[in-house]
DNA sequence: CTACCTGAGTTCAAAATTTAGACTCAGATT
DNA sequence: AATCTGAGTCTAAATTTTGAACTCAGGTAG
């Protein structure tokens, strides 16, 4: 978990990857959005390219030249479930139940959550959880 | 999630956490795991107190003065799910399966995963999870 | 009593990082 | 030819981090 403490720690790199789950990919877009500096912003989504979370993909808008969007890749879209977990954490612990999003299925839209569960996807209390080294 | 992201944002707190976790709750056993500077350690710890994620606990070894010990409160435990997630990711994505450690159940043994659910506990593909502004 | 040890800090100057703001650059528009 | 825009780079000043040395309180050894 070292390495992924080191991707992720650092304030506007998990700032910069939540906008990039709003689905905001654009440089100016989320300087605006975070008020970021401009060599910041440009100095992490670099290390976030170089690191596979992001990748850089062409886009052309019309009358306009070719630029470059910021999008996640698979392995940043992996990153998901952490986020929703510490969107859940911030609800319940931070800001006291008064969270502004909440997670919910594409489809159903029925409310969904983060937890535990066991090898056939059995809900398990998170008290229950160990560390157990491998072999 | 602002809030959330300005607890946890930043290297040495996410790695103090995970120490907590792991069960290590001196300074001294801190430091000389994380090789943290005194004065950066000192600082952290003490922002985790004020945010009521860890405190601190008077402890007394035999002959020797009370010393204070820091622990994860309710509200940083919530924070397991979080954690384990990102092992999870970084297990997945980062390191390459090689990861040292595992959830498991303590007491089967059987091994465990974070994932998302609905209110009724049943799994959830992590692709259907979209996020809704609630009223 | 005096000297020394240890955990848990505090202090301080040097090094590294971050910031705001000005400047650049390439292509499109007027 | 002049201007606009997105996406940067450059720079000097402000802030943070670092390592090393110092402090402090209580306990122990001689």
């Amino acid at each position: 978990m070292a390495l992924a403490a080191e991707i992720l720690g650092d304030r506007w790199t998990l700032l910069i990857l939540r906008e990039a789950f709003y689905g905001v990919c654009r440089y100016d877009d989320m300087r605006e959005d975070l008020k970021a500096p401009r060599s910041t912003l440009t100095d992490r989504l670099n290390s976030l390219v170089a690191r596979g979370v992001l990748e850089k993909q062409p886009y052309q808008e019309a009358g306009d030249r070719v630029r470059q969007a910021y999008v996640l890749t698979e392995a940043g879209r992996g990153l998901a479930l952490t986020f929703l977990a510490l969107a859940q954490w911030g609800e319940a612990h931070v800001t006291g139940g008064a969270a502004p999003v909440g997670v919910v299925d594409r489809e159903s839209g029925a409310p969904l959550r983060v937890g535990l569960m066991d090898a056939d996807g059995a809900p398990v209390d998170p008290a229950r959880a160990a560390l157990r080294l491998r072999g």
